[in-house]
DNA sequence: TATTGTTATACTCTATAACTATA
DNA sequence: TATAGTTATAGAGTATAACAATA
């Protein structure tokens, strides 16, 4: 064992940094939400980009990756994987053969039903730890104001 | 040009997910910051180093590592960027030769002095776009409390 | 046997350039 | 010329395994 001379760390000079806290915050919500979704094998990008073809169906891979703060390029296996799985479908659009409009498939719509009430009891979860509806909006508030640090 | 029939993308399904905002805030933030410390060529996790290692001289690097959260492999290289910027030192221990105890070299204090100043202000900027001292008390609790989802 | 620092390695995420087919 | 999707590639960040020196 031998607990050593050493007391504990002085960490009040990052505990103190917003953004250091921040990191630390996301990195966890994360990380649950991973474990959350394993049996489902879904990531939090994955959710995003199903809830997002499910909302705007039939938009183009670079609106949706654009909306997302994805580069396109990086974007094309995040779609490939939702493909090869069967659940988002790329059709071609008449009028302009570059583009590829996405849409979830059947087993995309079914998948969502699932991933939805996961989700729900998640954020149900981040809601309860943050003190109720009230605070947690006030909590996206201040996100969004921190949207605007460094204009 | 040509607008084309599209109009705005709802966002709706994924603005109201907290872990969203969280990380878009968090990747807002944590980019700021690389800007405003540019001229200084620091990164977030070398502040943070820097600033642990100051108020924790002599400790190994394995323990800074773990507060951090950076597996002690990972933070080899980090430690070596600083020790070769001759901002940090390695020194031997008397007692224990396989661990390294860590310091800030005096180049490292007077670097230190410099990025304080900039954090200061960083973190000012911050505290200013959350609505003042109360509000970024408040909004470090909730990021505390977040932390406690999913144990 | 266990610990510390280290190396090697792999996997994810991200960023840029360039290709192709279309327009 | 410009755009959409794609490929290739390089750079961070992170994870695990294993080694040498030391305890």
């Amino acid at each position: 064992m031998a607990q050593d001379e050493s007391d504990a760390i002085d960490t009040a000079a990052v505990t103190g940094i917003i953004g250091y806290r921040l990191r630390r915050a996301q990195l966890h919500i994360f990380q649950s939400f991973i474990d959350r979704f394993a049996d489902e094998d879904l990531r939090p990008a994955d959710y995003s980009t199903l809830a997002l073809i499910r909302d705007n169906p039939g938009r183009k891979q670079t609106e949706i990756a654009a909306v997302l703060g994805i580069k396109r390029a990086n974007f094309v296996s995040l779609v490939g994987g939702l493909d090869a799985r069967g659940l988002v479908e790329r059709r071609a659009r008449d009028g302009d053969r570059r583009s590829h409009a996405l849409y979830l498939t059947a087993a995309g719509e079914a998948a969502m039903r699932r991933l939805d009430a996961l989700q729900a009891r998640f954020e149900a979860d981040c809601v309860a730890r943050l003190g109720g509806e009230a605070e947690a909006r006030d909590f996206l508030a201040m996100l969004d104001r921190l949207m605007g640090v460094g204009r």
